[in-house]
DNA sequence: CGCAAGATTGGC
DNA sequence: CCAATCTTGCGT
């Protein structure tokens, strides 16, 4: 049975995807054959170019480029130049949001979650619905989804407060 | 072309 | 508290 998400999943607003990855399965199919399922601990929506907070803000730039791109692609980048992030494209073209996948069961902190799934430059713009490699299955919903602020983002001003940080 | 800062982490 | 390590956006 094949529970892999589909693309409407993705194709709505980040403030409702975001939440609903929450305990929903992330899959990785190493190169060397190893298949390792994830539990979704901990997201962030970071949304559009109006959001201070979003990389999206300074515009459709190399780096920004596919979450302008229609929802359900993979957006990666290296913090620190030591992380590489896991993203989640969401929303219709041109509507610049992506979720930030804070935290798989294991694995808590977004740098240390792209460590475990061995994530690289790669991946970014992997398709969700049709790559072998990585992809989100369903799961039973969550009920107990907490919020908060989102972590490490106080140089935005207004957008630091949004509770849009999404945990169990 | 140079530079400062970064959606982090781990060690002192 | 602070270094690691390198890409990126922006100013000159």
């Amino acid at each position: 049975m094949d529970r892999r998400i589909t693309a409407e999943f993705f194709l709505r607003d980040v403030l409702e995807v975001a939440p609903e990855l929450i305990g929903k399965i992330l899959v990785r199919q190493f190169g060397d054959g190893r298949m390792e399922k994830y539990r979704i601990t901990e997201t962030e929506a970071y949304r559009g170019v109006e959001d201070r907070a979003c990389h999206a803000s300074k515009g459709r730039t190399s780096r920004t480029e596919v979450m302008f791109q229609e929802g359900g692609k993979v957006y990666v980048y290296l913090i620190y130049g030591q992380y590489w992030l896991l993203n989640l494209v969401t929303g219709i073209e041109n509507d610049a949001s992506a979720v930030l996948i804070r935290g798989i069961e294991g694995f808590p902190g977004p740098g240390r979650l792209g460590r475990e799934l061995q994530l690289d430059r790669s991946f970014y713009g992997e398709s969700l619905i049709h790559s072998d490699r990585i992809w989100v299955e369903d799961a039973e919903p969550v009920s107990e989804v907490q919020t908060s602020k989102r972590i490490g983002v106080d140089y935005s001003g207004e957008w630091a407060a949004k509770l849009w940080r999404f945990y169990l």
